[in-house]
DNA sequence: GATGAATGAGCTTTCATTCAT
DNA sequence: GATGAATGAAAGCTCATTCAT
């Protein structure tokens, strides 16, 4: 069970991100899930073990490459400034080009419970170190100030971007998202230059 | 019905904090709320129109003062910035003196439905007028950077000290929540002052 | 939950007994139960604890007694022979007096599992002891043999006379199951008999 | 379908005795039997008409034999009583030799539906016509009792051996069943000497 | 003949809400 | 006003069976 391969594998995560984006996390039947797939209520158990473990999934597969993907590209930026705009720009990147996903991660995914939410924080996690990285190397560089509480400076870049996606998505993806990371880039650095 | 009187609609509302931190939000059920309100599960709805009611009341009754209690705390502050200062350590401490409630507000009523939470948000409402009139106070008395983009700087506050209050209660609370408001406002001044 | 009491506690169990005999086993769904009994199917819950209780209590209410009937009746009489007929003829009795009960407990009900069938075994351990007493007796009394293997004899008694009903059942009670009480006690006797 | 021919009809078979003997009736899945078996589930279906069609010929193949063997193997004695003997020391012997098939056919597949028990008792018919002859026998001999009700008497032999049998196996076949054959020959004897 | 991926009907249990007392 | 017994809709998951390859 749980064979992660097959077209369909990748159909019902698809018909997944749709069907929440489209209808809620409590609506978000398993039947429903499937009908949107093209295949049987019970071919979803070839392919997960059950209902969160489609979540889960849709989780890792989307997201899973997020923070990778942001820490590829920055590794090329010399300093902690240009680093840190460069991560605020892609965060908001990724979520604007698939604003279904975005809906789904930023609204209605944070409503489970139990093992979801762990997944989750732990993808997070690897977020919060990167960003523990670029303090360290900002103030290393004697670019950030010496005295930045890296717990609440991490705080600050992650709660911002979160709130300021939130957001926008709760207005519908309506304006131009990745238009406001210069702006927030510069708030933040502000907060943070030596 | 929702006749919002007598001591019974406060029991009900303290017996539903009480058991969504003990229980989570999954496992507070009508019937366990009214058993710990000490009254019958119909009683309940003499009080309020259904659950979600129960809920919107709580946040309402809560979260409602919180704002208020702030605003006119601040009213005698003369800078925008001592403003912000008194405004973040009220924030931090009208949670961690209800650490239940902080529970609630933070982890467990994010994961009711959407509808309740754009609900929640209509709340925050008058928070984030409170915040724009700080921040237009703070630039016109060219304290704060007169070209600062209000919605991003106040997504900058609430984020941040919604972030920093949701480390604090996942870990359970154990540390000192005030003592994080000098640094946070420090930083928060430096990205907005002029 | 579970407080088993009211009228509906009662009314719960005989439509059990109606609906498995009429459908069998494996065709009694909590829906044809609650039907059957006039209640909605949540209302089952709130006297149950799920199907398997009803069940059990189904046999603990209707077999519970059966063994103490017979054992409170034989003890008055004299020697251990006599015992035996009374016994075997209101074990026949019993089951004769309710015929779809005698369907469900000979034949549908063995077709549980777990917990279900260590309660059955459990209450036919009483009935087995019950055999032993009485071998006993008989032996001490010098009216059966003195090398009597009482575990063979109790698997003779129970086995002869828990054939004897099945068939009865498989035949639909067609004939008078109780006219067999005299041949088999007189059948076991000489293979009891000093 | 249902061609009962080549090696898989067998394999399959045995597949199902190991099966139903390990994990039990209500876990013995088709699919758990093709595996056991080193076949595809749908290759069941080429030498069986479906699931009760496996079971129905599991009892057939390996107890139709069993009536004959008794048989053939009685048919040498020369009188009812010594008939007797054999048999029931067949038997227990046929049953000992093949301890996962007595799992199976003295526990697990008696919890099968009303149906199938039905047919397995047609299956058992054969034994009860032999069973009615050796009674006769003894009785036109003047061994047994000449007023015996053959029906009665054939009960108590079917009941009482299958009584044992199960309480061994109950017991995890953890004694000599063989053993019991002449005691329990005794009993029977006693109750049915002229 | 053999495969095994796909099917989809079917059922127990929970819990917000009602309403007769 | 207060009660709490009764309601009944709703949904995740299993597994015997099929059929295209």
């Amino acid at each position: 069970m749980g064979k992660k391969k097959g077209p369909k594998y990748n159909q019902i995560i698809e018909a997944a991100v749709r069907v929440i984006a489209k209808h809620g996390y409590h609506q978000a039947q398993v039947s429903k899930i499937a009908k949107e797939a093209g295949v049987a209520d019970g071919t979803i158990y070839l392919y997960f073990e059950n209902k969160e473990d489609i979540l889960i999934s849709l989780f890792e597969e989307k997201m899973g490459s997020f923070v990778e993907t942001i820490r590829e590209r920055i590794a090329s930026e010399k300093s902690a400034a240009e680093k840190l705009l460069i991560a605020v720009k892609m965060h908001f990147e990724q979520l604007q080009a698939d604003q279904n996903l975005a809906i789904v991660t930023q609204l209605e995914l944070r409503q489970s419970n139990t093992e979801l939410r762990l997944k989750i924080n732990s993808i997070f996690k690897n977020y919060l170190i990167l960003l523990d990285e670029l303090l360290t190397e900002g103030k290393e560089a004697g670019q950030f100030l010496s005295d930045l509480d890296n717990r609440l400076a991490r705080q600050m870049v992650f709660g911002t971007l979160d709130e300021v996606v939130t957001n926008w998505v709760m207005k519908e993806c309506k304006y131009d998202l990745v238009a406001s990371a210069d702006p927030v880039h510069r708030l933040l650095l502000r907060a943070f230059r030596a």
